[in-house]
DNA sequence: ACGAGGAGTGGGAGCGCTCCCACAGTACTC
DNA sequence: GAGTACTGTGGGAGCGCTCCCACTCCTCGT
C-alpha cells in the first residue's frame, strides 16, 4: 500500500514517470511541438493510452490562460419570436465548426437585464476565449462591451448598415429583391410588404430590398402597401388586415418572415381571397411552417447553419491572432471582418 | 511606477491586501461562509467594488475541483427528426434554472460516434460536475458509461420502462389515452394511430396508451389500424397511405408526432378526407406545426421547458449531495430520482 | 582541432484559487 | 484564577498544468 495510490485520475507528472521523462517532455508531446523526438513521443504515447490521462482542463486554463471555449449568446425574447428553427440551426452551424476545431460552446440564454450583466461577469471571470451573439437589436451595446473587454467577438446579424464589431450576416437585401423580381416576373404588379420593427436592421434591409426590387421592375413605389409588423404570427394577420383595408386591389405579398407570412394567409382565407390566385405569398426563412403550409409557401432561404459556421470560423481565427499578436501590443489590430451569405428563393405553390 | 502594475485582471491577493486582511478571509467573504465578521466582510465587498474584482474560474475549479458548469448532450440526429422546438424549449428550460443557480450551460450536439467519443473525453476532462442527457435510444450506452465515470446524470425520457437511470420523461401513456378518450368522446371508433419507431420507449408508450384508451372506451383492438414510422413528415405520410389502403374506413388517426400529423394531413387531402368531417386528427407535442396547420391541430402537449426545468433541478441537487456525501464514501447512494410530468390535450379544429 | 549553434530535454516557478492548520482573542465555566 | 471552548483570522501548501530557462548532446563550419 504503497507510494501514489491512483485514486483520482492521473496526471502529467505520473505520465512522466511512466514513459521515462521529464514533465516538460510529455506537455510538448501532447501539445504537438515539433520539439520533441520521436522515441519520447511514442514513450508519451504509450503511457497515455495505459494510463487513461486526459489533461485537466482547469489546470490547463489555469497554466496558459486559455479556455478552448466559445460562449454563444442569445437573447431570450428574440428566440420567442423568430421563426424557431432559427436557432437550432445556428447552434448546429456553431456547435459542428467548434467540435472541428476541438472546442466547447457554451451556451447562454439572456432573458432580463439582470442575466446580462451576470453573463458579462462571466466573461470576465474568463471562462472563455471569445463570444459569438445572435440576433442584436438596433442600440445593442453588449458587442461594444465585449470587444472593450478585450475578448473576440463575433455577431449574427448586425446593428446598421455601417457596423463596426465583426458579423456574418445573411443578404437581406438581396432576399426583398429577389422576392419582388420572383413576383413581378409572375406578373404581379400590386406587390405589398409586411415588414418588421424598423428598429431592426434586418428589418429595414429587407424592406429595402422590397424597394429596390419594385424599381428594377419598373413598379411605382406605393406607400399603401407597407405595413410594418413585429416577425410574430399575429403581427403578421395585424398588418395583413390593415393591408386589405388600405390597398384591397393588392395581388401579392412579400412578408419578411415565414411566421408572418402565416398570419397573413389565416386573414387571406378569412377575406376569401385565395392563394395563389389572387393573392400571391413570398415569406423568409424557408422554415418548416412554410413546408407545412397549406399551399407550401414560397419562401426566401437563408444560410443559417453556413452563418454559425462562418461565425465560428471567424472568431477561432481571431481566437488564434490574438493570442500570436499578444505582447506584440496588437498595432494592427487588421480589420474587422464582414461576410455577408447569399440567400435563395425557393419557389412553392404560393405564387 | 512601482509596486504591482494592475495589469491584468485583479487577484484574490489584490483584493485582500486593500481590504486588509489574508486571502483566506477575503475567499470565505466570497464564498458566503459565516465565519467572518462583518466588518470583515464589509472590508471585502468594498474592495472587491473597487477593483472590479472577479474570480477567475479555472483557479476555482483547479483548486475547488468543481466548475460550476453542466453539460448538455443532445444528438444531433434526433434533432433533425423531431418536431424542432422541442430542442429549444428544453434548452429554454434548462437555461432558465441554471441561470438561477448561476451555473453554466455547455452544449454539446453528438453528431458521429467519434465525436461520442470525444464528449467522454470532456467528461473526463473534468469540464462539467454533471450531464444531462437528452433523448436516448433503446441501446444508449452512454448513461449508463457517464455514471460510471461518477458524474452525476439526468435524462430527458428513458429507455425503457424499468429506466435505471435517474430520469425525468412526460406521460406518454397518459398523452396516448387522453387522446383516444377525446375521439372516442367525438363518436369515432375507427380510430387509427400512427406510432413512432419502436426501438424508442417514447413511442411504445404512446403507442401502449393508445391502446389503453380503446379498452377504456370499449372499442376492440384492430391491427390493421396500426401504423409505424419514424417520427418524420415522411414517414406520417408513408405511414397513412398504408393505413388507408389496409381500413379505408378509419375515421380518426392518432399521430405519436405533430410532424407526422402533418404528413398524414396532406395524403388525406390527396385522397380527398376532409379533416376533420371524414377523419379527426390529433398529433402529439402542440408545436407551431399544430397550431399553423390547416386546420389546426389537436394535439397533446408535453411540458418541454418544465421537463428542462426539473432535470436541471435534479442535477443539482444531486452535485451538492455528492460534493457533501464525498468522503463518505456514499454508502447511501440513495435511490435515483425519477419524474413523469402529465402531458394535456389541447384541442383545435383537427378533432 | 575547436567553438558556434541547434535539437532535445528536465524541472523550477508560477497561474489564482481553496483547504486546512495553527493561533490569537474573547467568553465562558468550575 | 486556570482551564475549556468557541469565533475569527492569517497564511502555507497544494491543485495540475504551461512557460521558460538552463543544460546536455550533437552536428556542423572553419
Amino acid at each position: 500500500m504503497s507510494g501514489r495510490q491512483s485514486g483520482g485520475r492521473p496526471t502529467l507528472e505520473e505520465v512522466a514517470a511512466l514513459a521515462g521523462v521529464g514533465r516538460g517532455t510529455v506537455s510538448r508531446a501532447i501539445n504537438g511541438s515539433p520539439r520533441v523526438s520521436r522515441q519520447a513521443k511514442e514513450a508519451v504515447a504509450r503511457a497515455v493510452a495505459e494510463l487513461g490521462y486526459v489533461p485537466n482542463q482547469a489546470a490547463r486554463a489555469l497554466a496558459g490562460s486559455r479556455t478552448d471555449a466559445v460562449a454563444l449568446v442569445i437573447p431570450e425574447t428574440e428566440a420567442r419570436i423568430f421563426s424557431e428553427p432559427y436557432f437550432l440551426d445556428l447552434i448546429r452551424g456553431v456547435s459542428a465548426e467548434l467540435a472541428e476545431a476541438d472546442k466547447q460552446l457554451l451556451l447562454t440564454l439572456v432573458r432580463t437585464e439582470a442575466e446580462r450583466q451576470r453573463f458579462e461577469h462571466y466573461l470576465a471571470a474568463q471562462r472563455v476565449d471569445g463570444v459569438l451573439l445572435a440576433s442584436v437589436h438596433g442600440d445593442d451595446p453588449l458587442p461594444d462591451r465585449i470587444a472593450r473587454l478585450g475578448l473576440p467577438v463575433v455577431m449574427n446579424g448586425r446593428r446598421s448598415e455601417a457596423e463596426p464589431v465583426a458579423y456574418v450576416d445573411s443578404d437581406n437585401i438581396g432576399a426583398g429583391r429577389a422576392a419582388v423580381a420572383h413576383l413581378a416576373g409572375r406578373g404581379r404588379s400590386r406587390i405589398a410588404t409586411i415588414s418588421g420593427p424598423l428598429d431592426m436592421y434586418v428589418a429595414r434591409a429587407r424592406l429595402g430590398g422590397y424597394r429596390a426590387g419594385l424599381a428594377e421592375a419598373g413598379i411605382k413605389p406605393d406607400e399603401s402597401l407597407v405595413a410594418t409588423a413585429d416577425f410574430t404570427e399575429e403581427g403578421g394577420r395585424l398588418a395583413m388586415r390593415e393591408l386589405l383595408e388600405r390597398a384591397p386591389g393588392l395581388d401579392a405579398v412579400f412578408a419578411a418572415s415565414d411566421v408572418m407570412a402565416a398570419g397573413a394567409r389565416g386573414v387571406l382565407r378569412e377575406a376569401g381571397r385565395r392563394v395563389p390566385e389572387d393573392v400571391a405569398l413570398v415569406g423568409v426563412d424557408d422554415s418548416t411552417v412554410a413546408r407545412l403550409m397549406d399551399p407550401p409557401l414560397t419562401s426566401v432561404r437563408q444560410p443559417i447553419e453556413e452563418m454559425g459556421r462562418t461565425m465560428t470560423r471567424l472568431l477561432l481565427q481571431k481566437i488564434a491572432e490574438e493570442s500570436r499578436a499578444d505582447a506584440a501590443s496588437r498595432q494592427g489590430e487588421g480589420e474587422e471582418p464582414r461576410r455577408v451569405l447569399p440567400t435563395a428563393l425557393v419557389v412553392r405553390d404560393s405564387s
